[in-house]
DNA sequence: CAATTATATAATATATAGGTTATATAACGA
DNA sequence: TCGTTATATAACCTATATATTATATAATTG
C-alpha cells in the first residue's frame, strides 16, 4: 500500500490537520482555508495538493474557485490498516494475564 | 494534541509500519527487528527510537536485550482523531442528496 | 477589453528525515 | 578478566518538506 505513505504523512501536519477538521464542518474554497491561518496562499494550496495526493480530500472546479471537501477513500484506507494494529493489541491484552503469570515466578 | 503530528509522522514511514506490522505477530528485539530489513542496526534503532517516542511501541530491559511490543497510546490517539473525520464524512454523505438536489437546478 | 480575483507554479532558502560508518556502553559467557 | 553480543549514539551526507516571494493563468466584472 505506497498510498498509506502519502496518507500518514499529510496526516502528519498539524497545519493540514487542521484544514481537515475545518473541512470537517463543509466544503470550503482556497482564500477561506488560507483566511484562519498565519500562511500564505501558495503555502496552502501546496498542503491541499498533498492532502488531494493521499486522497483526503478533492475539489471541484467552480468558476476560479475550487471548494475542496473530504474524501473517504484515504480514512478507508487507513482504518482498515490500523485494524491490523487494534487486532494485534487486543489480543496481546487477552494474552496479558498468562504472560505475567508466567512471569512473576521467575522474578 | 501535538503527539498526533509525532504518531501520524511515525507512520508514514514504510519502514516502521512494517516493524509494527511485525510486532503484531509479538515482541522481539532489534536485532530480530533488523534481520527482515535490508537496512543497519542504527537504522533500525532510530526508527524504534521514532515509534516509542510516538507512543506506538514500549521496550523492556532484559539483559542486554531491549525487547519491543506494540503500545496502545498512539493507536486510540489516533482513532479519535479519525473519528472526527469518519463522522464528518458520514454526515456530508448524508447530506449528499440533499446538497445535489440543491444544486441540480442551478445548473 | 482592462482590472480584479482566485488559484497555481517556479525559484529559492532552510530544516528535518533517514541512511551510513565508526564508536561507545553494558551485559554475558568462557 | 577478556572477548563477544546487543544496542545506542555521534558525525556526516543527501534528499525531501515547507515556507517565502515573484509570477503565471484563468475566470469575473466593469
Amino acid at each position: 500500500m505506497p498510498n498509506l505513505d502519502a496518507a500518514f504523512s499529510a496526516l502528519a501536519d498539524p497545519t493540514r490537520r487542521a484544514i481537515l477538521a475545518r473541512l470537517a464542518l463543509g466544503e470550503a474554497t482556497v482564500m477561506e482555508l488560507v483566511e484562519p491561518f498565519d500562511l500564505t496562499q501558495p503555502a496552502i494550496s501546496r498542503h491541499l495538493k498533498v492532502l488531494e495526493g493521499a486522497g483526503l480530500i478533492l475539489r471541484r472546479v467552480e468558476g476560479t474557485k475550487r471548494p475542496c471537501r473530504l474524501a473517504p477513500a484515504a480514512v478507508a484506507e487507513i482504518d482498515q490498516w490500523l485494524a491490523m494494529l487494534r487486532r494485534a493489541l487486543e489480543s496481546n491484552y487477552d494474552r496479558l494475564d498468562g504472560v505475567l503469570a508466567a512471569m512473576k515466578p521467575e522474578q
